[in-house]
DNA sequence: GTCTATAAATTGATAGAC
DNA sequence: GTCTATCAATTTATAGAC
């Protein structure tokens, strides 16, 4: 598929050093057909963002129906980069490296916006989940932005250090601090 | 200057995005002079990393020499993003997105290399000042790391969003973080 | 719908006058 | 050392046969 291409290369090279012949020839298919799916190499990016967003959407719908505890929600979340490490590492989170670039065409094009969405949806779920928890409702935004800040800042020196060890300890630590941020279990 | 033009736009719009011609706008030269100065487009790349390695350097050293106390300079390291702010909130920070988009060219790239230097060296020296605060070893280089994943984070959320209150608000909260991963002050 | 060929624009890099 | 003109390669995008 012609996305699934897309949104691989959009991870491993980044926007900017993808070519519509990459994309053509990761799916096998000529370059004249790319253009006959997609306008511009803009809309492949945006569809690529729109995958992306479904993707999480995904994700925390599995977390949520996996788990009724907010808490283990949360700790999939800070879990879920170990489950790509070697993506993460290599070419660090993709929401986030996303992100990164797509910020960089100005805050007028489209693409900033809408990859800007995708951290915003991670922010909503963990803010979600920990008002769930027990946090209140004032502090949730705020921790919960700590939270995802935490996993985006992790990803991206465990990309550039290139370490899955710091990865995973890092992980770790983050994990102990939300639990220690976390109101106690109430021992119903 | 050259340098110090090419280093503007790097943060503005990126490596990828930065065409010479920019450059030689900017410092206000013909496009022929650059290559006089620079063999190749990463040549200047590289140069501009060297420049922000001194810049890093000099921060780090004004730090060093205003406060004898280590969290003092801490206190420094974790507000230093203020001082810049709308720099950071309309294009991020400097090093980190520098290495988010150099990391991309491959891990045999030398920018890519060059550029993770940058944040080994922010890395490097929290730890020596978290030591210099009574942080056992074994726990600095994790809290260190901790520490920069947190700032790192944060400049990209704020940049994403583009909110400047969250720059102040988040960076604050790393601040009381840490505050409270320090060992107590010994009243002497 | 699929594919080849090619146009049009951008841009890294060079040649050569001054 | 400085500047203009231009080459060569890449890449987005289109035209048109099948």
């Amino acid at each position: 598929m012609l996305v699934q291409a897309a949104r691989q290369l959009l991870h491993e090279q980044g926007f900017g050093r993808t070519t519509l012949a990459d994309v053509a020839e990761r799916s096998g298919v000529p370059l004249g057909n790319v253009y006959y799916y997609f306008k511009t190499k803009e809309a492949i990016a945006e569809a690529v963002i729109c995958a992306r967003e479904a993707e999480l959407r995904g994700l925390f719908a599995a977390w949520t129906s996996k788990h009724r505890d907010p808490r283990a929600r949360l700790r999939c979340l800070v879990r879920a980069p170990l489950e790509t490490a070697d993506e993460v590492v290599s070419f660090g989170c993709p929401y986030g490296s996303l992100c990164h670039e797509l910020e960089k065409l100005g805050p007028k094009s489209p693409l900033a916006a809408s990859s800007s969405r995708l951290l915003g949806l991670y922010i909503e779920f963990a803010e979600q989940q920990l008002r769930a928890a027990g946090v209140r409702t004032r502090e949730a935004t705020g921790l919960a932005t700590e939270l995802i800040a935490a996993l985006q800042g992790t990803a991206l020196l465990a990309h550039t250090i290139r370490s899955r060890a710091l990865l995973a300890s890092q992980l770790r630590r983050v994990e102990r601090w939300l639990e220690s941020e976390l109101p106690p279990t109430s021992l119903s």
